[in-house]
DNA sequence: GGAAGGTAATTCGCCAGCGAACTATTCGTC
DNA sequence: GACGAATAGTTCGCTGGCGAATTACCTTCC
């Protein structure tokens, strides 16, 4: 059973080459997802279709979930390669991102970082221990409560972080500007709309 | 120096409840991300405002990619989550399912596995050991070349992936029917555009 | 003021995955 | 037809992270 498709020669707006910045065309045009070439995500739901078609599932959602996980792995992989270049390890990066983008930049307790990031305390401590080590942070016991520990980003681990920061942020913009302001206005709305549904439990 | 905000008022739709179905209103009404809530890339964007003013980015941009980081982490802890609950571990899924969604549903050699799945061919080595000790999944030699191997999921493997992947589908399309089809399209096609700048290298 | 319970961080044993080295087989070429 | 290069998979040593147990400290309440 093929499926059905909705309309697409009519708000045609001719194919985005992507790549290429398209910048200031009219705003606000729909662009149908029928005018551009097959991306993986689309290979992978037609072999789906083939092979599965018992499956209840609805195309556009599978093909949506793969691109998230797509476009994700890019800007992962983007981070880990930026922190490689200035010689740091990705989990090195990341801890010394989440210490100085909070509150109170560079400093936290070990505890709110493992769970900021994510990481089992336990792991936390490997991190810190190693970081500690290579001296991009640094471990200062609190004096009025001697359960309490402060880790603080060193003036080395702050310099190196900004350098990899900025090779991620070129990646990223790198590839977010290949759609029009307009364009991703929209998506970050349509994003956002998700992460609320997401953020709330 | 407060972000300059963009005609928010006049194209307000209504706050979206997220988490409920808003179904089959007009579809094409432009939604600010004004009009919504602050989420906590929106947060996180402030934040970073107040600490980091000299750091050249764009607002919208590290949203976006915050945003993508949110929705891929909901999409993966789903998966791990309903593969836990079918008794599967996360890697076991991700193996299952690499292997019943190619071309060749159930066969495949190790070392495509590996490169699909984006681990070492040690890795693969690893999961298959396990995996074949659990019962998912046969290894045959192959009788033409006998370097190679076929990995085949077995009976037990199949139906265990499926019950796991049907869970799956559940939690990713509760969270995408917050949005209206339209929505749904539109998003698709958007991050269609950002694939496909990925994918082409 | 002392026992009971909670909190912060660490240690310990384990596991999945990596890169590099290794084994076995097949291909390519002179 | 034999030797060097390529390919498929495995073994090995190591590492980051996990969960559970542990240590040390603080708080509460009788």
């Amino acid at each position: 059973m093929p499926e059905m498709r909705r309309t697409p020669d009519l708000f045609r707006a001719g194919p985005i080459q992507p790549g290429s910045t398209v910048g200031d065309g009219q705003e606000g045009v729909i662009l149908t997802a029928e005018s551009l070439p097959e991306d993986r995500a689309d290979r992978h739901v037609a072999r789906w279709r083939d092979h599965w078609i018992d499956v209840d599932f609805d195309d556009e959602i599978e093909a949506i979930t793969v691109r998230i996980g797509s476009i994700s792995k890019f800007f992962n992989d983007a981070r880990a390669e930026a922190a490689s270049a200035v010689g740091l390890a990705d989990f090195e990066y990341m801890t010394l991102h989440e210490l100085m983008i909070r509150d109170t930049p560079g400093h936290a307790s070990p505890t709110a970082l493992a769970k900021d990031l994510g990481i089992s305390p336990a792991g936390m401590t490997g991190r810190l221990d190693s970081m500690e080590k290579a001296g991009w942070v640094r471990r200062t016991a609190s004096v009025e409560d001697r359960r309490k520990i402060s880790v603080e980003a060193t003036k080395a681990g702050i310099e190196i972080w900004r350098r990899a920061m900025d090779l991620r942020g070129e990646a990223e913009t790198r590839l977010l500007e290949t759609l029009r302001p307009a364009q991703r206005t929209e998506l970050a709305t349509l994003l956002k709309q998700l992460t609320l549904t997401v953020e709330s439990d």
